[in-house]
RNA sequence: CGGGGCGUAGCGCAGUCUGGUAGCGCGCUUGCUUUGGGAGCAAGAUGUCGGAGGUUCAAAUCCUCUCGCCCCGACCA
């Protein structure tokens, strides 16, 4: 993409409503731009980012048995008076009347949705296990919106279910789930640390967070200081050590439970940016979701529900990556690979080379924003930082004259010289 | 919802106390120059001063009502 066409429209100014750091950046990167109070319009750059995030986290629910569908974010009233849910959601939740009076509401979540749709298909034992997800906007009127996208009213969530015929099947599912959330955070650069938690108006009797440690964070978490020890959360044995160690919220901390010698707790900050819950037969009795078991016999199917805040993970990935200069974007999850930095759009030659460089680098797959404006050069080292891409290549005449481009790495700020004409050996130095 | 604050050009702000007919920086447009860390000079465009009512010869400024947004707290992914 070339900076020239692209809608990205950087600002030098600190926006004064913003008081995070990520809210600051993302504003001034172009990715968002707020319409009203907790409500939030995704530009080109930060769509890019969070549709990437969203594919890692769809990769990871399809590798491990989930199926994608798509439900409405409109809701009919019904369902939710069944479990109860209509009132105790209380005034969180959106609820308005349709032009014939009936009562709608946006959804919060989907567990008596996804459970009336579910009752309708699957009558036998031998159709479980299910786990279907989606990945839908979500609209909950919190009291108070604040620090951009991290805590809005309208959000991008991914939910998944899962139906089981026994609690211990459905607790293999919950364990797979946590696997699952383990890698999905992995794979997008991030370390998530998940801890036993409330289950709040989901309701339900096993539940954890996955946390982002970062000062930001407005959950209080509690932890034994060997998790910070596992280099890889994703490995088996990590897994046995993390299903099995001391990590609470605060609400659930209870010092006399507590099993970790005192020097050895660490009380920090999280993002929540995942939470799973298992919740047995809540809303399959109360929407009468069953099936039949091998002897005939109608069994309410025992159900999971697991969540992970998509466009709040942008934010909480600039909360942990980023530098006086800008967002520094882990790759798996940068919405370039490559920027491309044209010192001098008006000389010749370096933009020759400027466009078959960029044509090089789209012919090998890689995406790459081109800063091809009559910018001045600090403008867009600048511009090209703030924005936060992984690699920035320089074409300048300072190497030029010796036949080399300078790649710098956004996040150690080091500097690469490579020859102009080795196509491979610049490619090299981008991965 | 309680407590605090702010709405003036696309963005950031001054002007409000003490009423006299709107300004600065950034950005934007045009031209010339410049090109290794947010360039220089020159010329220019852009405002229902959040909205409604009131006081006054005169209101961004004073009064009343209202809408929006932000910050602190309780609630939540």
């Amino acid at each position: 993409m070339r900076v020239k066409k692209y809608f990205l429209q950087t600002k030098k100014e600190t926006p004064s409503d913003a008081s995070l750091i990520s809210h600051k950046l993302m504003i001034r990167s172009c990715m968002i731009k707020q319409t009203s109070s907790g409500i939030y319009a995704w530009l080109p750059l930060g769509l890019k980012v969070l549709k990437k995030i969203e594919n890692i986290i769809r990769e990871a629910q399809n590798s491990y048995g989930c199926q994608e569908i798509l439900m409405p974010t409109i809701q009919q009233s019904e369902i939710w008076k069944k479990s109860g849910r209509y009132n105790d959601y209380g005034p969180e939740m959106l609820k308005f009347l349709d032009r014939n009076k009936k009562e709608l509401l946006y959804g919060p979540t989907n567990e008596e949705l996804i459970t009336n749709i579910f009752k309708d298909y699957i009558n036998s034992y031998k159709d479980l296990p299910k786990n279907l997800y989606q990945i839908q906007w979500k609209f909950r009127d919190e009291i108070r919106p604040r620090f951009g996208v991290m805590r809005c009213r309208e959000f991008l969530m991914k939910d998944n279910y899962s139906f089981d015929l026994t609690i211990k099947e459905a607790k293999r599912s919950y364990d797979n789930m946590f696997k699952c959330y383990l890698n999905t955070f992995q794979n997008m650069g991030l370390r998530a640390i998940p801890v036993k938690a409330e289950s709040g108006a989901i309701g339900g009797d096993m539940s954890h967070e996955f946390h982002i440690v970062n000062k930001s964070g407005d959950t209080e978490i509690i932890y034994d200081k060997k998790i910070d020890s596992l280099k890889n959360l994703t490995s088996d044995n990590s897994y046995q050590i993390l299903r099995n160690i001391y990590a609470v919220t605060r609400e659930k901390y209870n010092e006399a439970e507590c099993i970790v010698n005192k020097n050895d707790i660490v009380v920090t900050k999280g993002i929540e940016v995942g939470h799973i819950f298992f919740f047995g037969t809540k809303y399959s009795s109360a929407l009468n979701a069953y099936v039949l078991n091998n002897q005939g016999k109608r069994i309410n199917v025992q159900m999971g529900s697991y969540g992970i805040g998509i466009s709040r993970l942008v934010a909480a990935i600039i909360e942990s990556s980023h530098d006086k200069n800008g967002i520094i974007w882990p790759k798996e999850v940068a919405p370039f690979d490559i920027g491309l930095i044209n010192l001098n759009s008006k000389d010749k030659m370096l933009s020759k080379i400027s466009d078959d460089l960029y044509k090089l680098l789209k012919q090998n797959h890689k995406e790459v924003l081109y800063d091809d404006t009559l910018e001045s050069p600090g403008a867009k080292f600048a511009n090209m930082d703030l924005i936060g891409i992984p690699f920035q290549i320089i074409v300048g005449l300072k190497s030029i004259k010796n036949n080399e481009l300078e790649i710098k790495n956004r996040k150690t700020n080091i500097i690469t010289k490579v020859d102009l004409n080795n196509p491979s050996q610049i490619l090299k130095q981008l991965n």
